[in-house]
DNA sequence: GGCGCCATGTAAACCGTTACATGATTCA
DNA sequence: TGAATCATGTAACGGTTTACATGGCGCC
């Protein structure tokens, strides 16, 4: 149940559902992680049995019905020990870092143009973070938004320097 | 099997043993992706039930003997059309980031700590990538380390800017 | 003597995505 | 009419880590 701590902390903020969660996660935490329904409904189950989290049914207009799901103390109680633990290391998979790294004895026109795609859609992720961050008001947002750009940025400048060794 | 085109393309530099391949992943890689032995084992012995990779028991003078594992032409065509595929997204989980999210209520001094501990510890992995890129004579072994080396740097920058932000 | 490296492997447990199943409403 | 959004969930499959099991050699 590794997105244990990532659910708790969301609900510490407000009252969710699983799939406020996941929309959420989808729109201001996908630089930090990711996350499924298929994962979080049955993280939010188990984490019920567990007694961390509260549920409440709620009926909607035009709408299918949600449960609404809230921290309890115990629920708080995880997520502060969790908080004052020292963070786990990054875990990363860069097939495109890999990819580039067996395609080195490619003809240079295919090496290139993996570099150039890469670029491309490395500076329309860059436009769309800061289409993001224009739309954010909340500092702890931004300093979300901000990291995926700061890295974003590094890494087109990273492509430029790769492709003048070529 | 998601490890099988990261086994392909080093077997295609020149025949390894699985333990060779760890290191290989450990010492180079590392910037790009993991993978432990117990995945990795069994990746090579499926990989032979394909008839991708050959294998060659090789004895040693004090040492355990290795099974060798050489690219077949099967294995060789697998990792071309691998090679002209798109790259799949990075996939990443950076529990860092979620945890300074979550913090942000957290007592200021707590908050500077969190990043000051960030800041030490990706200084240290930035060391130590300077001295892996010192020791390297392959361009292509560099581009690795200079990817690691940008987005350190740019995070250190981050982190500044989040800390004059509090 | 103990630690760490070389070297192979398995098993259990866990994690996680994808696809499937259902069904109402809204908007083009 | 068809697609997207809201909303919950399960099942199958596949991936991954961790721990365990084994054992010799070299170094401090």
């Amino acid at each position: 149940m590794s997105h244990k701590y990532l659910v708790l902390g969301l609900l510490a903020e407000q009252p969710m559902s699983g799939y406020d969660i996941r929309k959420y996660v989808e729109d201001v935490l996908h630089p930090a992680t990711n996350a499924s329904y298929g994962t979080l409904y049955p993280v939010l189950h188990r984490l019920h049995d567990e007694g961390a989290v509260d549920v409440r049914e709620v009926d909607q207009d035009n709408r299918p019905s949600k449960k609404v799901y809230s921290l309890t103390d115990k629920g708080q109680a995880l997520l502060d020990a969790w908080l004052h633990e020292p963070p786990d290391d990054d875990k990363v998979r860069r097939e495109f870092l890999l990819k580039l790294y067996f395609a080195r004895n490619l003809p240079e026109d295919e090496l290139l143009t993996l570099l150039e795609q890469r670029r491309d859609t490395t500076r329309a992720l860059l436009d769309s973070l800061h289409a993001e961050r224009d739309e954010l008001d909340e500092t702890h947002q931004r300093w979300i938004v901000d990291y995926a750009l700061s890295l974003c940025q590094a890494e087109i400048d990273w492509l430029q320097r790769v492709k003048e060794t070529l």
